[in-house]
DNA sequence: CTCGTCAACGAACGCCGTTCGTCAACAAAC
DNA sequence: GTTTGTTGACGAACGGCGTTCGTTGACGAG
């Protein structure tokens, strides 16, 4: 352990005036981990918009200047709060004989975790996957993938576009869960009603001759949530992995 | 037509030093169309990221504040020049026999579109397709389905998700399209080139015994470019509608 | 000609990300 | 034990942002 009650003069307090002002030592403990927590703090209680250097300084009680030392500017801040979300995802011993059903559960989950982390998402399109996470789950979908029997290239685009669906996905509903907060809700079901309610108004006001099948069937445009969305997404592209993936005669 | 000759008294200038600063009449031009185009012009010219009040208004001669009369906040005008550029979209007359033909062709038209005003899909997912042009454009696609014979509400998620496709992969496009800027390149090819190339170098110096398939075949995972992906996407999203359409028997 | 209305706008508020120069604390060298 | 060099922390500042407020000046109505 550090040694904490100064340069050696055991008991002895220093005169006042030397130290200028702070308590000194206590203050040694920034990290990059510890500037990820707050941010990531930050962020599941505020919101991507109130996400800010300052405000993560202010969390670690320090100026703003101070978070540089450790982190190279915002963006790398968000990549690694980012990847530090991803970490939570758990993920499966790969069995490529069920790769269809461990791909679902994974999509599901990682979706599910990119959704309960407020807009985490956001910051998620923007970068290229090198974090220790990302890697970890694009190896597990990769591999299911190939060892399943398709292709590397087509395994290569049918990942990609499996994680374009989650991301993608998890950020719309980042940016419904954004205009909730401005609305002051704090019920996503209140908010999704109320919402779908305005839009079913609106598309009803909508001239019947040029609008017939929007107007028309309002009822079905808001009948789903997001969930039911991304399920039905995620089941489409299954569907179409699937059909391509070469059937192997049984052994 | 305006008379803009003064309050009646033809041909007599007006003392100059009644007109104490300003040409007068010559600024009376602001509109909500005239904001929309210059903030069009920004974003095409310099990308979302310069695209601020401050800048459009500079665009237009005059300040910030004088925007605010004719839109209610940035948001606002990012959907309004969303809409705008959604209208350059051109749709065919509906033909539900050649329904997956002609969604094929709208998706990659409104995907070319998108791509091809730098970074405007940032701006899509939020909004609720309010504006003139999404309007026609969700009509387009959600009638075809329907009248192709697909239960409507089972065309609304459809439709959900082959939106989701197009503004989704857009995005993600534009933010790599921002990554280029930043770095002061101007070709695409250039630009996909080495970015490629780090991802490879960086995925070949991983462990191997952790990352066996993505160390292992980092040349699939490069071979294709953005439209090979978006195009794959939409294929199995299609293949997936296909499956699920209705087949009528031959009347 | 007068007056009320409203678009235009200068100035300001309170944020933001980032940089610079300074300073305190420690480690190494003497 | 003293000096010196290094490094993390940080106060202050820069230039930019979105938005609001209060004023001004031109126009249309009376």
């Amino acid at each position: 352990m550090v040694d904490r009650s100064g340069s050696g003069n055991d008991g002895i307090p220093v005169p006042p005036w030397r130290r200028s002002r702070k308590p000194a030592q206590l203050k040694r403990q920034l990290s990059q981990e510890r500037i990820v927590s707050a941010g990531l703090r930050v962020l599941d209680a505020e919101g991507l918009d109130a996400l800010s250097m300052r405000r993560v300084a202010q969390e670690l009680d320090t100026g703003p200047a101070s978070l540089y030392v450790h982190v190279a500017n915002k963006e790398e801040l968000l990549e690694l709060i980012y990847d530090r979300v991803l970490g939570e995802i758990e993920l499966p011993e790969p069995d490529p004989g069920r790769w269809r059903e461990q791909l679902h559960a994974y999509a599901m989950e990682a979706h599910r975790v990119l959704s309960g982390h407020a807009d985490v998402a956001r910051a998620a399109l923007a970068g290229v996957p090198t974090g220790e996470n990302s890697l970890r789950a694009g190896e597990f979908v990769f591999g299911l993938l190939i060892e399943a029997g398709m292709p590397p290239r087509e395994a290569s685009l049918a990942m990609d576009r499996l994680t374009l669906h989650i991301v993608g996905d998890a950020y719309e509903g980042s940016l419904h869960y954004a205009r909730m907060r401005a609305a002051g809700l704090r019920d996503a079901r209140v908010y999704f009603e109320s919402f779908a309610g305005q839009i079913a108004d609106y598309y009803r006001a909508l001239p019947a001759e040029r609008f017939p099948y929007l107007r028309g069937f309002v009822d079905d445009l808001i009948a789903d949530d997001g969930e039911a969305r991304f399920r039905y997404g995620l089941d489409l592209l299954l569907d179409g992995i699937e059909a391509r993936m070469p059937k192997d005669g049984p052994p």
